[in-house]
DNA sequence: TAAAGAAGTTAGATGAAGCTAACAATAATT
DNA sequence: AATTATTGTTAGCTTCATCTAACTTCTTTA
């Protein structure tokens, strides 16, 4: 249907918007690493396709057409992603770079097959939801775990980054989705958190890393 | 490594040749549904790259090279076969264009934990060899269905044409791989066979089809 | 063996997706 | 408000993989 290079700019501009409000050409270009003359001329292409509004010097908007397109996506991601987790043990840090690649394949059984044996799953491995087949995103209010307050028991809900290093950083302090946490102590000087969950007594936590993971309050 | 367009021609030219030995550029070219000059430059191009032998107006024949990453990407696509079929359920009739595509993931871990997975498989689900890590191939020797004769009793381990109405046709008449098949008559005037098997009694097979199914005597 | 036909190559064009260099518009900062 | 910095666009070039048209080489056949 779509080039497997109009995707990648679908799917980032959907994330972005979804992250930081409003997405302009600099911003799209660092992303995907493509310099911004060429990101210009692939949002004129893409507004032809009505798949983005694009009027020069104005922020980039998808279209409905566009949002559906780019949820759709996003949905072949993260059922790989859980499939890879759940049906072929492979760690969470693993897979995005495998479901990046198996996102474009275009096969309607192949993910009906997938969904299916995962049973309909809500969520990816990292917590972050599943598109439904219209490519429409539910999303769940959750709190950082930089927000919450000493003595709070929260539980682990999903991680905002989902890079190698972050999720090697999580295995290594056994942090799972699912975990209680309680916090202890708060350092105001570093915002760092003192914090206790399953065999661990008093981890401690950067600022940078509970900024990153979000949980739910009981 | 490669670019997708170049592992497809490396596959196309280890397949051809393996089906009908030789391979000149009007056979890639029709098997590719890609017009000859195209064909000659790409040749021109892997040759520079020392995966394929090219002399202009020779056969064409892959470098030792060749054949090892053509290999290693059959092998990946043999694997997917497999394990759309055992493990995801799939019909064997619908594996076929899901691994053309999947066969082009980079990914080690992906392949090798599919393979684990499977139990290291040496066969994909239409009796074909499954490359091993060097991307060799260890042939069986089979006789076509067509060659045998009234009486014998065989067992059908491999399928030549893996299209799908093939496939469907052979679904419609519950043959899978493993059946054991008795040989009732051969009419000479177009070489249909009548043949018995599980609970079909008198099943007439044509000569077409006959040729495309692999047996094994006992 | 000469002509016809098939197969293969060369040359040059196209479209997709990228780039740099130069210029224009908008935003931020003295 | 003027200057500077950032952001965005235009123009034109590059590479990859494709094509058509025209020509050459090899093969077959009359």
């Amino acid at each position: 249907m779509y080039s497997l290079t109009e995707e990648n700019y679908l799917k980032a501009l959907f994330n972005m918007a979804n992250e930081t409000g409003e997405v302009n050409v600099a911003e799209l270009s660092k992303r995907l690493k493509i310099k911004m003359p060429t990101v210009t001329s692939m949002m004129k292409k893409l507004s032809v396709k009505k798949l983005v509004h694009y009027e020069s010097y104005k922020p980039l908007r998808l279209t409905d057409k566009g949002k559906k397109e780019a949820g759709l996506i996003i949905r072949k991601h993260r059922l790989t992603e859980m499939f890879l987790v759940d049906k072929m043990k492979l760690g969470w840090e693993d897979v995005h770079d495998i479901a990046e690649q198996v996102e474009h394949i275009q096969s309607l059984v192949f993910f009906e097959k997938m969904d299916e044996l995962l049973g309909y799953p809500k969520l990816d491995p990292h917590g972050s939801p599943i598109p439904d087949k219209n490519g429409k995103i539910v999303w769940k209010e959750y709190s950082k775990l930089s927000n919450c307050k000493v003595g709070e028991i929260v539980k682990l809900a999903a991680v905002i980054n989902t890079s190698n290093e972050f999720l090697k950083f999580l295995n290594t302090r056994e942090m799972r989705l699912g975990l209680k946490i309680k916090i202890i102590s708060i350092e105001p000087f570093d915002k760092s958190m003192v914090v206790m969950y399953g065999k661990r007594q008093t981890e401690v936590l950067s600022n940078v890393a509970c900024e990153r993971l979000l949980v739910e309050k009981e």
